[in-house]
DNA sequence: TTGTACGCGTTATCAT
DNA sequence: ATGATAACGCGTACAA
C-alpha cells in the first residue's frame, strides 16, 4: 500500500538511513550482521527506494526519450522495439511520446525532456528550431533517419545506393516510363529519388516530379489513382505501405502487377512479403536502426560530445515478383 | 545547459520561490507586476521546473506504464498508440517495458512500478503471482487482452461470440475436417478456441486439438508444415501472423487457397488484406483497446476502487477470399 | 499580496 | 563500521 520509506526500514533495522543505503548499494563498508538486519526489514517492508528519491539525489533519471510521429504503421513500431530492447540493457527506462497534434508539441516535447536524460527523436517531427533548441539545452540528443543537426548525432539507413541499385533493376526490366509516388521534400524520402533522378538521368530517361501522398495504404491508393492512368511502366513508393495502397488502386484499375505495371516499395515491412504480388523494396534494418540509436544515445549521456556525425546503417534490395517477371532462382522470399 | 532553478528564478524577478511558484502554476494571488517580473526571468532562464522536484513534492508521477511481451508485430504497436494517445490527452507520459527475457522481469517491472502512478499490462506477461503482489502493493493496474485479476481491471475484445460466427461460417462453407493453429493455455486464444470447439460438437463435427506454436509467421509456416499432410477443410489460426505462416507452408506444399484448404486468421492486422489470398478475420479494435485502457487505468489513479470489471470490446468478422469462394457483392475488403 | 520554512525520499560527505 | 546532516528541486501550509 503506502510505499514505505528509508527512515522506516531504518527504524525497523535499528541502524541509521546511511547505512540501509550502504547495504543496498554496497556502497560503502557494513558488517554482516547490520546488513542481514537491513535485509529482513527490507522484505519484510517491502521496501523499494523510491524512483523520484533515487534520481534526485543521483542527478539523472535513468530513462531515454523517443519522439515518432503518429505515422504508426510496422515501421515506427520495429524500431520502438529495437530502441527499447537495447536501452533495458543499458538499465535506462524507455518513455515514448508520439506528435500528432501540431499545436501542444513544444510544450509535451519539453515535458518529456524534463523527464529523461537524454531523447531519440525522429526524422521530421520536430523543427530545425526546435532541435536547436533541445541541443542548447545541453540535452544529449540522437536523430533517427536524418541527417545530424549541429549538436546532435543521427542514425539512418542508407538511401541513395539503394535507390539506385533499385533504378537500375527496374530500367534493367525494359522500364522507362517512371512514376513516384510519396512526396519528397522530407529528408529520407528526398535522398532516394535524388538519387532515382540522378540515375535515370544517366539512361536517357524522363525524370518523374514525385506526385506526394501521406505514408498510408490510402494515401497509396489515391496516388496510385491519380498515377495509373498515365500508364506508367512502373511507380516507385516512398515506403511500403503507400506500395500496397497503388496495388490496391491497379486492382480497382483493372490493371495487372507486374504485366501491366511495377510497382516497388520501400522498408520490407511484413505486409510487403505477404502482399500479391510479393512486393519487391529495400528492407531497413529497423530494429537495428532503433538499438543503434540508444546506443549512440548513451554515449551521448555518458559525457561523450556530439560530433554532429550521421551513422548509416546498410540497406539490401529485396527483389521479389512486383517490378517484373524474373526467373525462379533469382526470386527472394 | 545546467538547468536552472526556482531559486534563481526568484533571485532574478527579486521575489520568494513561493511566489514563483504561484505565478507559473496560478495556485494563489500574484498582483499584476510581480507575475510579469516572474515572467521575465522564467523566459530569460529559460526556465522549466524540474519533473522530479514536481513529482516528489506532489506526490504523483504523471506517468503511466505499459507492459507487453516481445511479439512485437502490428498487434501490439497499434495498441500501444491508442494507449499512448489517450494517455496524452489525460496529460500523462508513457513508460513502455518488453518483457522479452524470462530471468529479469520481476526486477524491471518493479522498477517501472517505482516510475509511474499505474500500470497496464498485456495478457500473458506477468505471472498471476506478480499480478497479485502489484495489486496489493496498491498500484493501479488495468490488464489487457485477458479477464481481470483481484484487484484490478481489464479489457479485452470479445472472441467467444465472434469465434463461434467464424465456425458457422465455415460450416456453411461445408467444412467439416477442423484444424486448429496455435496453442490453447493462453487466456484470449482460449476463449475462441472454447467457442469453437462448442459449436463445431453441436453440429456434430470432430473438434480437434489445437497445435501450439509461437503467434509468428515463422512458427505458423512451422504449424502448416505439420496440419496441411492431413488435408484438413480449414486451417483457423491463432491471428493473422500464424495464418500467413499457414499460407506460406501451402504454398510450399503447393496447396491452393481456399481450393484445396481454407485459411482463417485473427486481428486484422494490415497484412492480412493485402494477402493473397486476402484473409478472413477476425478484427479487434487495437487502438481502441489502448485507449480503454488508458481511461480506465486513469479512473483509477483518480481513485475509483478496482472492481475486478472486465470491459468487453466488441470485435468483427471480416470475411474475404481465404475462407472460401463467395458471391463478390459479399467479399468485403 | 508576499515570504518563511518544512516535507517529499534518496545519496553521499564528513564526523565519530 | 556507523550516524548526522546537507544537498537535490519543488509545492504549499502558515505567518506576516
Amino acid at each position: 500500500m503506502s510505499d514505505s520509506t528509508i527512515y522506516e526500514v531504518a527504524r525497523l533495522a535499528g541502524v541509521s538511513i546511511a547505512t540501509v543505503s550502504r547495504a543496498l548499494r554496497n556502497t560503502g563498508p557494513v558488517s554482516a550482521a547490520t546488513r542481514e538486519k537491513v535485509q529482513r526489514a527490507v522484505e519484510q517492508l517491502k521496501f523499494t527506494p523510491s524512483r523520484l528519491g533515487v534520481s534526485l539525489a543521483e542527478g539523472r533519471h535513468a530513462a531515454n526519450g523517443i519522439v515518432f510521429p503518429d505515422l504508426s504503421g510496422p515501421y515506427f513500431a520495429e524500431v520502438l522495439l529495437g530502441y527499447e530492447e537495447v536501452a533495458a540493457e543499458l538499465g535506462r527506462s524507455v518513455l515514448i511520446l508520439s506528435t500528432r497534434d501540431r499545436d501542444g508539441v513544444p510544450a509535451t516535447v519539453k515535458d518529456l525532456a524534463t523527464r529523461v536524460d537524454g531523447l531519440v527523436v525522429f526524422g521530421q517531427t520536430l523543427s530545425d528550431a526546435m532541435l536547436t533548441e533541445l541541443a542548447e539545452s545541453g540535452l544529449p540528443t540522437v536523430l533517427l533517419a536524418r541527417d545530424a543537426h549541429p549538436g546532435t548525432e543521427a542514425v539512418r539507413s542508407e538511401n541513395g545506393g539503394a535507390a539506385e541499385a533499385l533504378a537500375v533493376h527496374l530500367i534493367a526490366h525494359g522500364h522507362r516510363a517512371f512514376a513516384l509516388a510519396g512526396g519528397h521534400d522530407e529528408g529520407d524520402v528526398s535522398q532516394r529519388w535524388t538519387a532515382v533522378a540522378r540515375t535515370l538521368g544517366l539512361h536517357g530517361i524522363p525524370v518523374p516530379r514525385p506526385v506526394e501522398c501521406p505514408y498510408t495504404v490510402e494515401g497509396g491508393y489515391e496516388a496510385g489513382l491519380r498515377l495509373l492512368p498515365d500508364n506508367p511502366d512502373v511507380v516507385m513508393c516512398a515506403d511500403d505501405q503507400v506500395a500496397l495502397g497503388v496495388i490496391l488502386a491497379a486492382e480497382e484499375l483493372n490493371l495487372k502487377i507486374p504485366g501491366d505495371v511495377a510497382v516497388t516499395g520501400w522498408d520490407d515491412i511484413m505486409a510487403a512479403r505477404h502482399a500479391r504480388p510479393a512486393l519487391t523494396t529495400v528492407r531497413q534494418p529497423l530494429r537495428e536502426l532503433g538499438g543503434a540509436a540508444a546506443r549512440v544515445l548513451d554515449e551521448l549521456i555518458a559525457g561523450v560530445e556530439p560530433t554532429n556525425t550521421t551513422r548509416v546503417l546498410a540497406t539490401d534490395l529485396v527483389i521479389r515478383s512486383s517490378c517484373g517477371p524474373h526467373p525462379p532462382a533469382q526470386e527472394e522470399q
